[in-house]
DNA sequence: TTATATAAGGATAAAAAGGTCTTTATATAA
DNA sequence: TTATATAAAGACCTTTTTATCCTTATATAA
């Protein structure tokens, strides 16, 4: 559904947005080791990112990754489509060619739920409500963190 | 979300249904024209299938594959299991190794969501509902049938 | 100006998924 | 018994996805 690819580019994406809120702009090693990805990979998708404008970067000793004015409005949508096109977001989930209501696969009502509901869901979220997840201690980036007690 | 090798899987057997309905038990060349799948990897796909019990074969002439007493209960969850591995249904949209209530991902909440009403899917459609929805000529198998006026 | 830190770019490699080919085992029919 | 049709099995190949390595361009700081 979300390919491992997207996956990290969304994660470094909002890293990022935690960052620029701290008035900071996260390089490629500091920021694949934070969402645990390979440095050289994640070099690649964030160049995969700003090719597509879906954020800034600057070059050069005391360069990095950021978003104008240090705010993404970003959705998963854009960053998904970007990252596996538009296509991932229609296919039939019994993988026919054609598949409609007109000539719908077995699975077609059903399923046709699910996908709305996904997109729906991309179509929602952005990096930012993501990154106040993180930011507010709703939710975590990576691994576990130590709950006190 | 469903790997081709499942779609392939999911649609033979609907096809092995098809045609035990009608007292035949097709053979791979047949199976493979009919769901639009390579042939040889059509075989490959049938001998995981029968490996696990999923269905039964008979070899030589006049041979092919058949459910027991010609009728299949099989949930398309069972069949996804064989073919991807139980892990499939339960990863983080995020791609977080450790994910849950107490330690969620950004995204935790909504996609459990998603990831639930697909899981109730593949638990309760199986094989048998996907061939009574083609029999019935609710739903097509592969390629779009002309529709008469 | 020179050294250094950074993103960008290109070529290549490794792993996974999808797919092919050839041989073997087994059942049926002539 | 022999020929033939079929599933099973193993080795291999191709494509896509994931990942690495090396070089180049560019910005900053000393």
């Amino acid at each position: 559904m979300i390919s491992k690819s997207t996956e990290y580019a969304i994660r470094a994406l909002v890293y990022v947005q935690l960052c620029n809120w701290q008035g900071k702009r996260p390089g490629t090693p500091e920021l694949a080791k934070e969402i645990e990805a390979p440095v050289a990979y994640s070099g690649k998708i964030m160049q995969t990112l700003t090719r597509h404008n879906l954020l800034d970067s600057m070059k050069g000793r005391g360069g990095g990754f950021f978003f104008p004015d240090n705010q993404s409005n970003l959705t998963l949508y854009e960053v998904m489509r970007v990252m596996e096109g538009e296509a991932s977001f229609h296919k039939c989930g019994f993988g026919l060619k054609q598949c409609n209501a007109d000539n719908p696969c077995p699975l077609h009502h059903q399923y046709k739920n699910i996908r709305e509901d996904f997109f729906n869901l991309v179509k929602t979220e952005t990096i930012k409500t993501l990154a106040q997840n993180v930011a507010s201690g709703k939710a975590v980036l990576n691994r576990v963190v130590e709950k006190l007690n």
